[in-house]
DNA sequence: CTGAAAGCGCTTACAG
DNA sequence: CTGAAAGCGCTTACAG
């Protein structure tokens, strides 16, 4: 490894390592002349400077933690990409981390991130509080949560959806198709406030609109199959529209409708949360309740600078999901 | 921050620094006693060693650094996932980053990944050499490239897919299907030595098995709408069978077909590379070329630990591709 | 304006 | 078996 130090500057250029250390850092004042020597050797040299080194020093290491579930999830990529891209152009390197939906994994990141004394993390956290995630706050990690919440740890800050304005219009537009019965697929809300609080919504929401009577929900788990028999059950109750809160059950369905001959925005309608590419290749396209996840993963980001930057504690933000009205939700046949 | 160092655990345990850091790497000679005094002062205190100043001293890291195009393309989130998977199970950290497919942005993230003093790189690379392409080689920082190559770079070893197996059981189903005619839509090839060679493949194994003239290639853009056009004058031409070798492409002429009313697998039919899920949730499914990019992806991962820790050269490798038949091939109707 | 010195947290010969 | 000391590459008071 031929990496280039301040020494062989400063030998090259015939000044000390302190003053290399000045003219490379704009600090203290420096002849110009001095300065320009100096550039000159480094550029020369290629110089990279060691940051491993500098954050010894500075407690800084323009290093930033993102862990996500799973990277193979579209949201989660996209979610990822944009925090990426906004730490990037503030000087952040980024380390990628994937829980696999696994709390002992989470944990391990963050003790592995932490070793690098990284600035600072932004989380996806899954489940409730771990060893890992207390030692964050105790340690006074600039830490902050996206897209979930963990129960108990009001310390950090959390940018996530509002899930009431997409899932209010969602369901105006079955009512205005002509549908009275609902069903929800709430995916596996056991680990996820996030989904509980969706959940939530949209029972008080469908609840008031439909009557409790014409309104189902169920839940599933992260399994590839679980889908099927809360869909078997639904239908045999009569229910011909859905709205999907977790966005794989959704795909899951979509799967297992085409295979039985069902024609989604015909024989029945539906609507998922989360605006992946994928649901506008579809034939039909899917209508979909967006969480706007570039929004929410610059908002993270920009907080996530706000907290390692400007050190004061901000609050919580909130992004709107909306409504997106595809083809998939069509009139109601004989919807009784 | 509190973070507890090896003093803080001489300190509480009685001993010195030297005897600490011995203890706890179990490096030379210590009374039992002591280590087990030791680990329980660290155990308490909750230390986690500073990888930076570690790294220092040994000139390994732990981090290894991705740099992979678009994140946001599961084909490469699929790649991510595996190698971070195998890599942080053999004890490293990886640090993701993503070019943009902009060679610029590339050699950014590979300076910044250097400054990190990551262990060595791994690189999805976009276009051809670059200064900082060139400076990992005279810096000897263990790098391999995986899925594409750079021409002229044969330092570097590379884990690609070897397009030939799959394209010749794609085109033996399309002439089984009584297809004459074979239209092959190669993507952006400019910068893409694997494009290239994929696209090459093509027309020595397709002009063979139908005959130049009834063999059409065309090229596209990154851009969003570059298909349009080159479907168009395909199909003109009485091509109604396509093979892409892009599958971002193939993405936008099924959404194009789609819209234009034409049926797949019985209008027209089509193939593309790399196996998405979500070419297996259309209808109908989409046969594919899969470059089976787990396996390249752990592959890559280990060549990349070989060199790091066994320090010997090991050789590029290829991953043969594989045909999965699927249902968007359908008969020929009228094809003259 | 510039250099010598101390120190960040750790490891590794070197004495004892 | 254990401790004192040097040094990794850098920054930051402190003298000059």
């Amino acid at each position: 490894m031929a990496y280039v130090t301040i020494r062989d500057i400063a030998l090259r250029s015939g000044t000390s390592v302190s003053t290399v250390s000045r003219a490379l850092n704009n600090t203290g004042r420096i002849a110009p002349v001095t300065k320009s020597r100096i550039e000159k050797a480094a550029r020369e040299l290629g110089y990279i400077p060691d940051s491993r080194a500098k954050a010894m020093r500075s407690t800084k290491t323009g290093l930033a933690g993102l862990l996500v579930p799973d990277i193979r999830n579209p949201y989660f990529a996209d979610l990822a990409y944009a925090i990426q891209d906004t730490l990037f152009n503030a000087g952040y390197c980024t380390s990628i981390g994937t829980s696999s939906e696994d709390s002992a994994q989470q944990d391990a990141y963050i003790v592995s991130m932490l070793s690098q004394h990284i600035d600072g993390m932004i989380i996806v956290p899954r489940g409730g509080r771990t060893a890992a995630l207390e030692s964050l706050v105790t340690m006074e990690i600039p830490t902050v949560f996206v897209d979930r919440h963990v129960s108990g740890m009001p310390q950090i800050p959390v940018v996530d959806s509002d899930p009431l304005p997409g899932l209010q219009a969602a369901l105006g537009d079955f009512q205005a198709h002509g549908y009275k019965k609902i069903g929800y697929i709430s995916g596996p809300i056991l680990d996820s406030p996030t989904l509980q609080e969706r959940e939530y919504t949209f029972r008080t929401l469908a609840g008031a609109l439909f009557g409790e009577e014409n309104v189902f929900v169920e839940s599933t788990s992260f399994s590839h199959t679980s889908c099927l028999p809360v869909l078997r059950r639904m239908r045999q109750s009569g229910v011909n529209a859905f709205i999907f809160g977790y966005s794989q059950d959704a795909i899951q369905a979509i799967s297992i409708f085409g295979s039985q001959g069902a024609t989604i925005g015909g024989d029945i309608s539906l609507v998922s949360f989360d605006d992946l590419e994928l649901f506008q290749l579809l034939t039909p396209k899917i209508s979909v309740v967006s969480q706007q996840v570039q929004k929410i993963g610059s908002l993270g980001a920009q907080i996530f600078l706000n907290l390692v930057e400007g050190g004061e504690q901000p609050d919580s933000q909130r992004v709107e999901t909306v409504y997106f009205p595809r083809q998939s939700v069509g009139c109601a046949a004989q919807d009784k």
